[in-house]
RNA sequence: UGACCCAUAGUGUAAUGGUAACACUACGGUUUUUGGUACCGUCAUUCUAGGUUCGAGUCCUAGUGGGUCAACCA
């Protein structure tokens, strides 16, 4: 606690303690993540959902989940379910679950309020007609025919829309506010529409629905929300809000904006999620590749990372688009703690070990993972007939490659140092076996044989290796900000090989009691996760996040 | 011809008028039966110009650059 009570504070929390210093908000801090239930949450949302959680157990208060649901046309109960599961697999628990749909009562009374305090007016213009008249941000305004109607004419009106007598886009509820503002938003906003739709929790009550600005707020105010965070593009409506709070005269909920947290290569907007679903790009919301929770969920990343990732990028106001390695960062630092560390060659070559005893084989035994003391060991076969990485033996290897090779010796890890004596090839030049030798004293545990090797490789046995499916996923695209280009859709930057498929790779047949969405690094090689399509027949991982590799960038260069 | 928001290493954040800090990245090194991990080191005229002040990244003014605002979406 003292640890968190040191950091220094975001623009946020630094707002929220000049209130309480002022006694703006004597009584409790609350606040809300609200999203609309018209698609998956995605790493963006992730941000806000840590930002409102963290600031709600800073100050002792609560956070409520709330869905807005105002628009009938897109939401849906089953996204709903995916935004509930989401958010509690990131580990937060809401004090209340509630939906903007519980208000439309009292929000329909708050609009009679309104009307009969003469500042809101049911206006039959055409939504062009409107448009025509909201002006430009350059130009004002002009005022509705409509706008001087009497209260008693805009109260039968107003009633009659919701009575269903007019069809969608007939009419619409707008506040009086003023149509000369230098803010589009005051310029008298709409605040109900015509929409015979059925509603996924209302049903057909309603023929009539508020607009999110007639709606937001209110919800806020109605349970006593102090501080309402939303992303910086609603700076503009700030002062919409403002005036419902103070002509409705309901408790005074307040407003901050922040920027929204990008990262490079992953898109935070819910429309072109939803055509990477809709046109076959990816296999679903919650396909590996996708920024979304459930996509990150699938791929490997722990729960942990990215919340300590969304800590740590903090908040501010300013645009900004962190680096993915920053998070990947995080996810490696987590999974190096709770991966158990297995052996899998994902491009096998075989090697016989000429010396070794023809039909026998040993257990030795293997570190679940040395990061963490407790998580046990588990054994490994080994016998005459092994494969090896593909990438592990060089005929003519560079300087400093401290691999096999012809007359090199490497250590098996968990096992005995080799040597290379011979190997052959195909009619193409490719290694297809590499017969060795091995040093019967050189046994991991118990090396005397005063031999000393620079490397160190995996290895599965060829009889009791285990096939395996390998889902080799890539960034989705290959521009860190795909959606920003003028001119270019960002689905021109969509990576061809943001997915390969390696179906043959063998891994040691620890693999077999695997579960679902565990957690394991294939040693030099990656962090992979089971996929949940994994059968008993055929178990696939997908690529969590590759190991660092300084050898490569070396080489690279 | 408008209003509003923003500007600190490659990236993201901190410094709350008093020595520009932390993380990631990059680069170099130490350790290592994972070329992983861990550890050490290197990397900034705080957008510009004026002003206030003993002292400005921080306050003021102007400029420059970037962003937002004209859905019966949220």
């Amino acid at each position: 606690m003292s640890e968190e009570q040191n950091k220094s504070l975001n623009f946020v929390e630094q707002e929220i303690e000049t209130d309480i210093a002022n006694d703006r908000y004597p009584k409790h801090i609350h606040t809300r993540f609200p999203p609309e239930p018209n698609g998956f949450l995605h790493i963006g949302h992730a941000t806000a959902i840590c930002l409102n959680f963290a600031i709600a157990k800073k100050y002792n208060g609560k956070t409520n989940l709330r869905f807005d649901d105002t628009n009938p046309t897109t939401e849906k109960t089953d996204y709903v379910d995916a935004i509930k599961r989401d958010i509690a697999w990131l580990g937060f628990k809401w004090d209340n679950e509630l939906y903007a749909s519980d208000y439309f009562d009292t929000l329909y009374e708050y609009a009679v309020d309104l009307i009969k305090k003469g500042l809101a007016y049911v206006d039959d213009s055409t939504s062009e007609e409107i448009a025509e008249m909201k002006g430009t941000p350059t130009v004002p305004g002009k005022d509705s025919p409509y706008r001087e109607r009497s209260i008693e004419e805009n109260l039968d009106l107003f009633s009659r829309m919701k009575a269903g007598e007019f069809p969608d886009g007939s009419r619409t509820l707008r506040a009086k506010i003023d149509m000369q503002s230098d803010n589009m938003l005051m310029r008298d906003p709409l605040i109900y529409r015509i929409k015979h739709e059925h509603h996924h929790r209302t049903g057909d009550k309603w023929c009539l629905y508020p607009m999110y600005d007639f709606a937001h707020g209110q919800s806020d105010s109605l349970e006593k929300i102090t501080h309402s965070l939303c992303s910086l593009e609603f700076i503009h409506h700030r002062p919409v809000y403002e005036w419902f709070i103070e002509k409705l005269e309901i408790f005074p909920s307040r407003q901050i904006e922040f920027a929204r947290r990008n990262v490079a290569y992953m898109i935070t907007s819910k429309r072109k999620l939803l055509k990477l679903v809709e046109d076959g790009v990816v296999t679903g919301w919650d396909d590996p590749r996708m920024s979304t929770i459930s996509g990150l969920r699938r791929k490997g990343y722990p729960p942990a990372a990215i919340v300590k990732f969304c800590d740590s990028i903090g908040v501010a106001k300013r645009e900004n688009v962190v680096e993915l390695e920053m998070l990947e960062s995080f996810v490696r630092a987590e999974l190096n703690k709770i991966a158990n560390r297995i052996m899998i060659v994902s491009d096998p070559i075989k090697v016989t070990i000429t010396n070794y005893p023809e039909g026998e084989s040993e257990m030795l035994p293997a570190i679940n993972n040395p990061e963490e003391e407790n998580s046990g060991s588990h054994e490994i076969p080994f016998s005459k007939e092994i494969f090896i990485e593909r990438s592990d033996f060089m005929l003519d290897p560079p300087k400093k490659y401290f691999r096999l090779a012809p007359n090199k010796t490497v250590r098996l890890k968990y096992a005995y140092i080799i040597e290379a004596e011979s190997y052959e090839q195909d009619e193409n030049g490719n290694i297809i076996e590499v017969k060795c030798k091995y040093y019967p004293s050189s046994k991991s545990g118990s090396d005397n044989s005063g031999i000393k090797v620079k490397g160190v490789i995996h290895w599965v046995d060829a009889k009791a290796g285990v096939p395996v499916r390998l889902n080799e996923y890539d960034k989705l695209f290959t521009d860190p900000t795909p959606t920003s280009h003028e001119g270019k859709d960002y689905l021109e930057f969509v990576n061809p090989d943001s997915l390969i498929i390696n179906n043959k790779a063998l891994a040691e047949p620890y693999i077999k009691e695997a579960k679902p969405l565990d957690y394991f690094q294939s040693m030099r090689k990656a962090y992979y996760t089971v996929d949940q399509e994994s059968t008993d027949d055929l178990i696939i991982l997908n690529k969590t996040v590759g190991l660092k590799d300084s050898f490569k960038k070396k080489q690279q260069k």
